[in-house]
DNA sequence: AAAAGATTGACCGACAATCTGTCGGTTACG
DNA sequence: CGTAACCGACAGATTGTCGGTCAATCTTTT
């Protein structure tokens, strides 16, 4: 009954289903139990990987993190793009965050989560402003942008971006929208830049983003469907194991 | 040894203690033992008061936030003053805060505290967001600003101001006054105002306070290194009520 | 109106059920 | 054969519950 794996495989095993349960529970909720208990390991392994619960945690958030911030990364340094939709192509990538992260997303913003969203959002913060800020004083010298303090315009702007949309959840279609324009105009406001310049960016990218989420639909809509089902398990302990 | 107090009584000397202590040591590593043994209370009756640890917890939430958001509201709506003075004046009153919560603004911030922070923020956004927003109504109106979005642009200052400001912790003074300026230069351009009309208006209001607070400087010594000292109880119980 | 009885709600403290992190020992792999 | 993954019992601590106590107040009776 014993099953050794790599140092590295297992950490990611339990990464994951930490993840799953920290998302579906909230962090205080799910205990280091469910975890090893859905895993199938015994408590001494779980700590002879990681020194805590909040350890996982923590290495959690760097996991998500990573990739959201790497986008980015990649987007702004692409120089063959408009500054424009560098700029906004950026903020978005850590916003939408497809794939990975998304259950967690989604249930993020509950006050259960307070802690996970709130390292995530530093971490955000500390590795994505610094970029923003080198973006708008490119903008200063090429002329479109005309700010006086790129750094905190750009911490402005990240933590409004990451801050203002946690309550989508009773948050209607139209207003979102709204929202969103109102948060382009103003961002064009305390950049110096020209109305509508980052509006129209924006629709480029979105138009695109589009265009290749039509493609890979099909897919999709099985996992849609076993996804919404799953959500709790209901039964829980009464463990009988001979 | 039993001491009976009324209902109000007792709770308010349980929140007492508890935001002492939450503040201090975090919500999560203070336990509602620390509590009732720093109060001389049983189990039975903290539950007795409330239903669980966590509704201590909004209900400090709830009697701190009351204050500010009572404070800015008084500002907002006393119309003798200038608009500006009136914006700046009600988003300062909710971070500088003095008296009451001092204590608690001070540990907020670390990670163990997230969840107060949280519920916080989101208490002070929710009341005070909409105050602003009519400010900025009225502004668009006298015409001194030019705001598509009102409510928005009001989300995005308290936003900005309740999260920004968190790490002044480690932050040099000229860098919190460096990041003030830039905030009050992005407002005005958010709300479509003149250049530097926010920026007098906040000396103007700096300057008031600054004068008040010389004005009561002198009884204020002795209480200052009073409560410096106080800081921790370190001899607890021992109540010897005859 | 005074005494006796009944009701209410603050208060108590033992207890169940968890949960986290530790530690000495075991087993598989290189 | 040593290192590192793995095990599971255990200590210590925490939250919330529950039946029961006690004092103050209201009601009834004499």
């Amino acid at each position: 009954m014993r099953v050794v794996k790599s140092a590295e495989e297992r950490k990611n095993e339990i990464l994951d289903v930490a993840e799953q349960l920290f998302a579906e529970k909230g962090f205080d909720n799910a205990s280091t139990n469910d975890i090893i208990k859905q895993i199938g390991i015994a408590r001494g392994t779980l700590y002879h990987h990681f020194s805590s619960k909040e350890d996982i945690l923590d290495a959690i958030v760097e996991r998500i993190t990573r990739n959201g911030i790497a986008r980015a990364r990649a987007i702004i340094s692409n120089t063959d793009m408009p500054l424009q939709e560098r700029l906004t192509g950026a903020v978005l990538a850590l916003n939408i965050s497809g794939e990975a992260g998304e259950e967690v997303f989604e249930q993020i913003h509950k006050p259960q989560n307070a802690l996970l969203h709130q390292k995530m959002q530093e971490r955000l913060l500390g590795g994505v402003v610094p970029l923003i800020a080198a973006l708008i004083e490119e903008g200063n010298r090429s002329g479109i942008f005309e700010s006086e303090y790129p750094a905190e315009a750009a911490e402005m702007i990240m933590i409004y971006a990451s801050a203002a949309f946690d309550e989508h959840l009773d948050l209607k279609a139209e207003e979102i929208e709204r929202k969103g324009r109102a948060f382009i105009l103003h961002i064009e406001r305390i950049l110096g830049a020209e109305e509508g310049i980052l509006r129209e960016a924006i629709m480029k990218i979105l138009l695109r983003q589009m265009k290749s989420a039509e493609r890979k639909k099909a897919g999709t809509e099985k996992e849609e469907k076993q996804r919404r089902t799953h959500r709790k398990p209901c039964r829980e302990g009464k463990r009988s194991d001979p």
